[in-house]
RNA sequence: GCCAGGGUAGCUCAGCGGUAGAGCAGGGGACUCAUAAGCCCUUGGUCGGGAGUUCGAUUCUCCCCUCUGGCACCA
């Protein structure tokens, strides 16, 4: 049995509505939780959101309600979207939930108690005073970058007063009291990860951005607010004294750990404590972190696995980013933009599910951009790819095959005792794209994988113009060649369902249950032997994935 | 300024040493089991520009232009 999958997304700011950004990632998650679910893996797939901070406690204060009211409100609004595009997770992470809160406490008294010998110091935070220019109305300080090119500070700053600040800092640089130099060990483990190709960060194109990250390290991480400044957060445990609040990363990172399977933060021993049956931690740990390319510099790919290394993880139990690009959005020029509020280019996935289907979003995002890069988002597009791979191409095969078996068999086609060479050979090549796609899916590459099921799809429709069945249907003499063809092209409808069973897994599901078969088992094996159940009767035939009728375009 | 990733058919992209591919869109044809879907054929490109290495470059090297990220710097 191989080591249980445990994956996870960033966890949304709600500070407002889901957009498809947010979709995206999640499908992306949940796609691949499936898949491996389908192969037999155990799977613990954890998302959820970021409910602290000022910009919430602003939001909050604007529309009037408590903080905790204000996430509540968007934190139902996305879990009725993953709910809405079948995301299902095992675990959600939300940080305001009194574990989380538990567990960055303990973690942070951990790293307070890890003191160097002999002295009252810990290794890893201290307190430091920064003074400078503060925006009372930006409640930041300022650095010379916020400087205007008269070397002022602008209007959208002011006030701005000199204030002096208490804070606690986490050692990122080599000091001293640490005994090593983290941004060394990172190095060394980020060469060491891609030496073994088991690479930190995915797609590897992404590594060399990261490292030279690193290497430009400087400074520690400031992880503390003053109370006065900051009140929605998680207050810093007892022994560090008064008046602190947790700032970002010390919250929102530690949720891996607070929800991950088997994890008890009143424990200390992460490694043996258990939840609940069959869930230990260290069967779980290290996960498969899926975020967007704006977060692996320098949360995910920096402070996060120093944070780790300082709690004791060892490198082997150190995570890997998945890390995902964006969905632009066509200008009205055809130039690619930026989502932003501003633009107001936003699209909002939960409209477009409404309009299209969740099976139509989700295909969508998920076979037109390359896991990593990039891709332009076209409501248009969106459609095209619907009406064409799965409405004319899938959908069209199920409907046409079921019908002609229930037209020409009563839906009993006769078993195939030998396969001529021709269908032989339909059936290897089959068995070829199975391979090709379980590679693909493997690494993340749903695209390509979908590139598969397509082909399947394709060959089985190009078969049933070659072979024309309803004139072997027509000829005694050919009964046994109607027969292959019939369980040529159940078959493939059987594999191309099951390799979209974890992009539209209802829609797919649905198909099989046309087919009246179960899934084809993912396997390195060559499935080549088709056979039907001895008693086998398809059944009914209804199109699963109707065309999507657009109102035909102005044309004056 | 530095690092990285792009710039290939109308559109989205693949290829990455032997003078170009796919899908969609466009055009033509044969068929009828089917969601007026499907199938077959087909028009499209001096592979961002320039130089070099090579018998030969879209593919390697260098320079330039341009887009996208990230980092830094000046103000």
């Amino acid at each position: 049995m191989s080591k249980p999958f445990f994956i996870t997304t960033a966890i949304d700011y709600t500070n407002g509505a889901p957009h498809i950004g947010h979709a995206y990632e999640k499908v992306l998650a949940d796609v691949i939780a499936r898949f491996e679910r389908q192969k037999g893996e155990k799977v613990f797939f954890l998302t959820g959101v970021d409910q602290h901070g000022q910009k919430v406690q602003q939001s909050a204060e604007k529309a009037g309600v408590s903080p905790q009211e204000y996430v509540d409100g968007v934190t139902a609004k996305f879990r009725a979207l993953w709910e809405k595009l079948g995301v299902r997770c095992d675990a959600w992470a939300a940080t305001t939930d009194a574990l989380h809160k538990e567990c960055v406490r303990a973690n942070l008294r951990m790293l307070w108690d890890d003191k160097v010998p002999g002295t009252d110091r810990s290794r890893w935070i201290y307190k430091k005073t920064q003074r400078g220019f503060y925006s009372v109305r930006q409640e930041q300080f300022l650095t010379d970058k916020e400087r205007g090119p008269d070397g002022e500070f602008g209007p959208e700053w002011q006030p701005v007063e000199e204030r002096e600040e208490e804070n606690f800092y986490f050692r990122l640089t080599a000091h001293p009291d640490l005994g090593f130099d983290p941004k060394q060990w990172l190095l060394d483990l980020i060469d060491r990860r891609s030496e073994e190709l088991k690479p930190f960060v995915l797609p590897v194109f992404r590594v060399a951005e990261l490292r030279n990250a690193v290497e430009k390290l400087e400074g520690d991480l400031c992880i503390s607010r003053p109370a006065a400044r900051l009140q929605w957060g998680i207050p810093f445990p007892e022994s560090f004294g008064e008046g602190f609040v947790t700032y970002v990363w010390f919250d929102a990172l530690v949720n891996y750990i607070t929800f991950a399977p088997g994890h008890d933060p009143h424990y200390s021993e992460r490694s043996s404590t258990e939840k609940s049956p069959g869930l230990y931690f260290s069967d779980y740990w290290p996960a498969l972190h899926v975020i967007g390319k704006d977060i692996m510099i320098p949360a995910h790919g920096v402070y996060w696995p120093i944070m780790l290394k300082a709690l004791g993880f060892s490198d082997e139990e150190m995570p890997t980013l998945l890390v995902h690009g964006w969905w632009n959005i066509r200008g009205k020029g055809g130039e690619s933009e930026k989502m932003s509020k501003s633009l107001g280019n936003v699209v909002d996935p939960d409209v477009l599910a409404d309009k299209y289907g969740a099976a139509a979003v989700r295909y969508y995002l998920m076979s037109d951009i390359a896991t990593g890069r990039d891709a332009d988002f076209s409501e248009e597009r969106l459609v095209q790819r619907y009406n064409v791979d799965l409405a004319n191409g899938l959908g069209n095969l199920v409907n046409r095959t079921l019908n002609m078996t229930r037209k020409y068999r009563e839906g009993r086609p006769h078993p195939m005792e030998v396969l001529d060479g021709d269908f032989a050979q339909h059936l290897d090549s089959n068995s070829e794209e199975m391979l090709h796609f379980v590679t693909d899916m493997d690494q993340a590459q749903i695209q390509k994988g979908l590139e598969q099921m397509i082909s399947v799809v394709n060959r089985a429709n190009a078969l049933v113009d070659s072979s024309a069945p309803w004139k072997l249907a027509k000829d005694p003499e050919q009964s046994d060649r109607l027969d292959a063809v019939l369980g040529t092209l159940i078959q493939s409808a059987q594999l191309a369902a099951t390799m979209l069973l974890s992009v539209t897994p209802e829609a797919a599901a649905e198909i099989l249950r046309q087919l009246n078969l179960p899934p084809v088992v993912l396997s390195d094996k060559r499935p080549v032997t088709f056979t039907l159940p001895p008693d086998y009767c398809c059944g009914e035939p209804k199109p699963v994935f109707p065309r999507i009728e657009l109102p035909a375009p102005e044309t004056n």
